[in-house]
DNA sequence: TAGCTATTGCAATATTATTGCGATAACTGT
DNA sequence: ACAGTTATCGCAATAATATTGCAATAGCTA
């Protein structure tokens, strides 16, 4: 999970401003669990910020490798390793479908991932994503 | 994959109706291999239909399961098996990010479903639904 | 601290999705 | 085959989501 000082370095090292909005978006993204989108973020900064304004640090972001697009809700979800450089790894998602909760499945779990590559061998390409719907740990209990 | 006489009889078991625009939408996401959203099929019926009544048609659609969405790409393809009335097996969708051509992954190879499923037994329920995302062999040969 | 320019806010507009209601067409029973 | 019933459709209005151009502003550089 990314941090204000993270950030900092990873937008000047690309060559971007540190600004208030990008740093304010992160921090409504940081607390979280459950992606949001553009609009979502608007409110919670009580419209300090124009939805514009916000769908372009959301395209900056996710060019940094930031946060993630999930699908399933159509909303940002903060990248949850800080160091999220390659393609590979770390971008594939778990999706409550009660609570929404959405957890990046790390899938140091190589051998794992690997039996899934194989399995896809024909069709997957390096560049993969899997979005995994479900219902979490915590909803189970509850019902 | 749905017919005309198959989706006639569908409709009629469940007590709607058979009508010319819900034959026109079955007839054109047959055509397709990729998935098409409400106003991609209002298009492919030179505006026939209002977006409106395909929404509507769609939504039934969905409900009986002769289609799915699929969330990578914000479009409807047609159930490719015919008979899908679980929510067990038939949902997965594999996506080429290239070409957009979007096949069911028919999980009778159990195995693997259940290798995923044992994975995942603390989050998963009994319903879930698998999305992947690559590149299809059609388009790796011709890169 | 001044100057350069990336970034923001605003306004306009595009795209996607939903709803109410009167008109129409599909089924039902005779 | 036909009339009555009502699900479905078309239309119009509107909501929700996303994008763009441009002038004003704020972040970085020297």
């Amino acid at each position: 999970m990314f941090d204000s000082n993270q950030i900092t370095e990873v937008l000047q090292k690309a060559g971007y401003r540190v600004t208030e909005p990008r740093l304010k978006v992160l921090e409504i993204l940081g607390e979280s669990k459950k992606p949001l989108n553009a609009y979502e973020i608007c409110e919670k900064t009580k419209s300090n910020l124009d939805v514009s304004t916000v769908y372009r640090i959301l395209e900056v972001f996710k060019k940094l490798k930031v946060l993630h697009f999930v699908k399933d809700k159509k909303g940002y979800i903060l990248c949850q390793e800080s160091e999220c450089k390659n393609d590979k790894h770390c971008h594939h998602q778990f999706v409550c479908q009660k609570c929404e909760e959405t957890t990046e499945m790390h899938l140091d779990d190589q051998e794992f991932l690997k039996s899934i590559e194989d399995k896809f061998k024909d069709v997957l390409f390096a560049s993969h994503y899997f979005e995994f719907s479900g219902v979490c740990g915590n909803c189970r209990k509850n019902n």
